[in-house]
RNA sequence: GGGCGCGUAGCUCAGUUGGUUAGAGCGCCUGCUUCACACGCAGGAGGUCACAGGUUCGAGUCCUGUCGCGCCCACCA
């Protein structure tokens, strides 16, 4: 059996992924149960934007699929994490048209097969081909086609919600951003702090020698005032209360109205009033029936209504008003301001806010049953804290805009009478007009957001609104896993929409990860040029390395600071994996033993009955890490049961074990046993390396993937204390290395030691006399404790001491060793001393906590006596 | 303005309801090419858990305050 001595990365990741999915072991379906995540190949959905937090969260959905399965639990369903899918779905598909394909032709499978088809022939090199496409596509042009499955969910969520009285149309104020020249929702809007200033501008009251000042962060928007507005209360005005003030530059006469809107206590205590241009003016401006004035179009230019300034940029027209303002002597002052500018999130254009006719979901009565859902345990964050937050933006919510003024997006489902202009909402376009019976018609131009799509991606993926057998399964979902940065826009939605479409909740548990960030704590994004592209290190470090380094960053409420190192450590685990591999297949062939997966012997080797017992301990620990969520702490245990355990102690005595064994004796059965036991342990988190090696130890070409999680053996007897004379050797060996290295004794150099043992020591010392000469690499003489005048390097404790003979004993060093521990004890002893005469303690703390404090007195003391003497021989 | 979080070894971080000597990886020091692995092995140094109080028999863990850092939400001119 050929097997290299360095694992190389991704060797056979594409072979084992498309083999799952041939066998039928996982769906290549992303949007179906059972779906594989492992992200060896850009998934179909993601493509264009594959980023880190992708593959964060397929690496965590991956290996909760995978450990469900093995759990024997086929229920489970996390939903993926498709959204925005829409433009890198388009950019394959374009690939395809090219070559003058249609992708729903094709069939999902085969078009994951072309997908896995460049893969081969072009490497990673592939995104940067998509890239190239996606570059090149004119989005504002292009028309997107949903699935015909989706599209049909998406219509019936928007006619059921329509005709619940939850969607309407209507002119309100919205954030438009001038360059995209679409209306956004308010989540789509980033603000940012920016330096401006605060213009005090006075307008002479009508008829009178007086005037108002007001202040305004934007002069521009003066041109379209229909009132300015104080205070009933303010006693400055009293007076004013009915009269007009001239509007500068316009020369008309506008109202001062009574609003609480204006607070005596800021500025002068006048407001300007722009009912068009300011979403609080709106407000103003419906209470005191003002009309709508439109001085800034959807271009972001002052309209034929700002006179003078008409066709103006908005800045432009800024700076020339605030000009005019001052030659005209009614520019009050100027104030440096700092205010919240609110910005298009996706292109940082300033947002306009207009006024337009829109579709909205009322979200108040949605909010509702989204709190009670979270609030009566229905659906859990993981972690805990992520409640607040949720609460918080519920409780505070607006009406949700849903029409977007883009090319690309599901059409609303919403027809304009062309004779009577009514609006008529239905699955199709209408025959003829219930109003007025004509049959002329125009669809809603608008398409919608993408989120109300995304929303239902829990059940539209299911075949709702069917009743498929999908949707009554896997119905509510178990898990979402996801990043927090996306709670608002897309877990809220999905709990908004699941309730109201389904009358029950998405999923069960939310799990919130953290960001990826690079090395300098940035969020790491296409513009700032520092992204890891996944494909580029799958490539180089293999997928099972990049999982496992993301597994170990994923604590609750923390972001995943991701540097080389992580990278490097994790491939090098996959490696050492390979490696033990490599060593357990160079004795089978040396030995003469086939290929299999054996039950457990009998355990009588100590080894075998620590290992046992460990691999026992790490399920358990495995299961309920993956039970709460803790995935770190699954990688962690991994990463100790294999490496520390597994390889640094069982493999080296296994390893000496087996030199002169030939055949599947009991050493042998145990070992792979216990390996095999491991990579099932370890195939939630690294896939392909443990399916590679299963396939080279399990003859029957089964999948490690549908093989029962490891269960505690109950039919191996391994004793009250499985893990004591293991640990006993392991101390035995250990103080030997350490007396070795403080003597400085060259590792060539064949020296004796002699070990004095108490009962239980003897027993193992007995017994594994060669496996402690090896290991120690020393000539070993056990006896009975008879503790004679010891001479040589001694090294002392309560269970034995251990003698090294050297012609020249470093007693400095020794000296120096025991009174660190000798410090170290008294120390302790003091501590439980303190403690155990504090009669507070006595009377407070629980027994079991006095009772092993009490033990450990015991052994420190124990232990300190034999450090003592020690220390005391070598004066 | 409202809300959330962080501060633990040189670096990046774990630390589960308070309970023995606070852990890991990387880096560092010493010694090793030992026939699985130098992407390795053996040994080692390194922490007043940001600071100040408080609760407790007992605090990295709970409470209050201070300092430093970060994030999210928000229509006050």
């Amino acid at each position: 059996m050929q097997i290299e001595k360095v694992y190389e990365p991704g060797r056979f990741e594409a072979h084992w992924a498309r083999w799952w999915i041939e066998n039928g072991i996982f769906t290549a379906d992303r949007d179906k149960p059972g779906a594989v995540f492992s992200m060896v190949i850009p998934p179909p959905n993601v493509t264009g934007s594959l980023h880190m937090g992708h593959m964060l969260d397929h690496t965590i959905m991956d290996a909760c699929t995978r450990w469900h399965r093995m759990k024997g639990d086929n229920t489970l369903w996390l939903p993926g994490t498709d959204h925005a899918g829409i433009a890198t779905q388009m950019v394959v598909e374009r690939q395809l048209a090219e070559q003058g394909t249609d992708r729903h032709q094709l069939g999902r499978e085969e078009f994951l097969r072309r997908v896995w088809a460049w893969k081969e022939k072009y490497g990673n090199r592939i995104t940067d081909q998509m890239k190239a496409i996606g570059d090149s596509v004119d989005w504002s042009r292009e028309q997107f086609t949903f699935s015909p499955q989706l599209s049909r969910a998406v219509t019936e969520a928007f006619i059921r919600l329509y005709e619940k009285g939850l969607i309407y149309r209507g002119e309100y104020m919205i954030n438009w951003c001038p360059r995209c020249r679409t209306a956004l929702s308010d989540l789509e809007t980033a603000h940012e702090e920016t330096q401006g200033s605060l213009w005090h501008i006075r307008y002479p009251v009508t008829e009178s020698d007086r005037w108002l000042t007001v202040a305004t962060t934007r002069p521009e928007t003066m041109l379209g005032d229909t009132a300015v507005a104080i205070n009933a209360r303010d006693e400055r005005y009293q007076d004013l209360h009915g009269r007009t003030v001239n509007l500068p530059l316009m020369d008309r006469q506008i109202p001062i109205v009574l609003d609480e809107m204006a607070d005596p206590e800021f500025g002068s205590g006048v407001v300007k009033v722009t009912p068009a241009h300011d979403p609080n003016d709106f407000e103003a401006g419906k209470r005191h029936h003002l009309p709508h004035l439109k001085v800034i179009d959807e271009e972001a230019r002052m309209t034929s209504e700002a006179g003078p300034y008409a066709g103006l940029d908005r800045f432009e027209a800024r700076r020339r008003v605030v000009a005019d303002l001052e030659r005209l002597g009614l520019l009050e002052k100027v104030q440096p301001y700092v205010l919240p500018l609110a910005t298009c999130s996706r292109c940082k254009t300033v947002i306009e806010p207009l006024v337009s006719k829109q579709w909205f979901v009322r979200m108040k009565p949605l909010a509702e049953k989204a709190i009670d859902a979270v609030e009566s345990g229905a659906i859990r964050f993981v972690p805990e804290n992520w409640n607040a937050t949720y609460f918080n933006w519920m409780r505070n919510i607006r009406d949700w805009c849903i029409s977007r003024q883009l090319w690309w997006g599901h059409r609303i489902p919403a027809w304009h009478c062309e004779e009577c202009g009514r609006i008529v909402v239905g699955r199709e376009a209408p025959g003829k007009c219930p109003h007025c019976g004509s049959n002329q018609f125009a669809q809603d131009p608008d398409v919608l957001d993408t989120w109300f799509s995304s929303g239902l991606w829990p059940f539209s993926t299911l075949g709702w609104p069917d009743q498929t057998p999908d949707v009554a399964k896997y119905y509510p979902t178990s898990l979402l896993i996801t990043g927090f940065d996306i709670l608002f826009f897309w877990v809220a939605r999905m709990i908004v929409m699941g309730i109201e479409c389904t009358g029950e909740v998405p999923f069960r548990v939310v799990h919130m990860h953290g960001l990826v960030r690079d090395a300098e704590k940035q969020k790491m994004s296409k513009t700032k040029g520092n992204t890891i592209d996944p494909l580029d290190i799958t490539a180089q470090y293999g997928t099972d390395a990049v999982r496992m380094s993301l597994l170990k960053g994923v604590a609750a409420g923390t972001d995943i600071v991701y540097t080389e190192d992580r990278l490097t450590t994790a491939r090098n685990f996959s490696n050492k994996l390979w490696n033990a591999a490599r060593l357990i297949f160079m004795n089978m062939e040396r030995s003469g033993v086939e290929p299999v997966v054996p039950g457990a012997a009998a355990a009588e080797a100590i080894e075998d009955r620590w290992m046992f017992s460990r691999l026992n301990c790490s399920a358990r620990r495995v299961s309920t890490y993956f039970e709460q969520h803790r995935y770190n702490d699954v990688a962690e245990e991994l990463w100790s049961l294999f490496w520390d355990h597994f390889c640094d102690w069982y493999l080296e005595v296994k390893k000496l074990r087996l030199a002169e064994n030939t055949g599947l004796d009991d050493h042998w059965r145990n070992l792979l046993y216990s390996f095999t036991t491991i990579l099932k342990l370890l195939h939630p988190a690294i896939p392909f390396i443990t399916e590679e090696l299963w396939h080279r130890i399990d003859p029957s070409g089964a999948s490690i993937a549908v093989q029962p999680w490891p269960q505690p053996r109950e039919d191996v007897d391994l004793g009250p204390e499985p893990e004591r004379d293991m640990e006993l050797l392991q101390l035995i060996v250990t103080e030997i290395r350490n007396l070795r290295a403080d003597q400085k004794v060259d590792k060539k150099q064949r020296v004796t030691a002699r070990l004095y043992c108490r009962p239980d020591a003897l027993a193992v010392a007995e017994t594994e006399h060669a496996i402690i000469e090896r290991l120690g690499n020393v000539s070993l003489h056990v006896s009975e404790q008879s503790a004679p005048h010891l001479s040589g390097a001694v090294r002392s404790n309560t269970e034995f001491d251990l003698v090294i003979e050297l012609p020249d004993v470093d007693k400095s060093a020794l000296r120096g060793r025991l009174e660190k521990e000798i410090a170290q004890l008294a120390g302790l002893i003091a501590r439980t001393d303190a403690q155990l005469s504090n009669e507070k303690f006595m009377k407070g703390a629980p027994a079991r906590v006095i009772e092993s404090m009490r033990e450990k007195r015991s052994e420190y003391t124990a232990e300190l006596q034999k450090k003592k003497e020690a220390h005391e021989a070598l004066a």
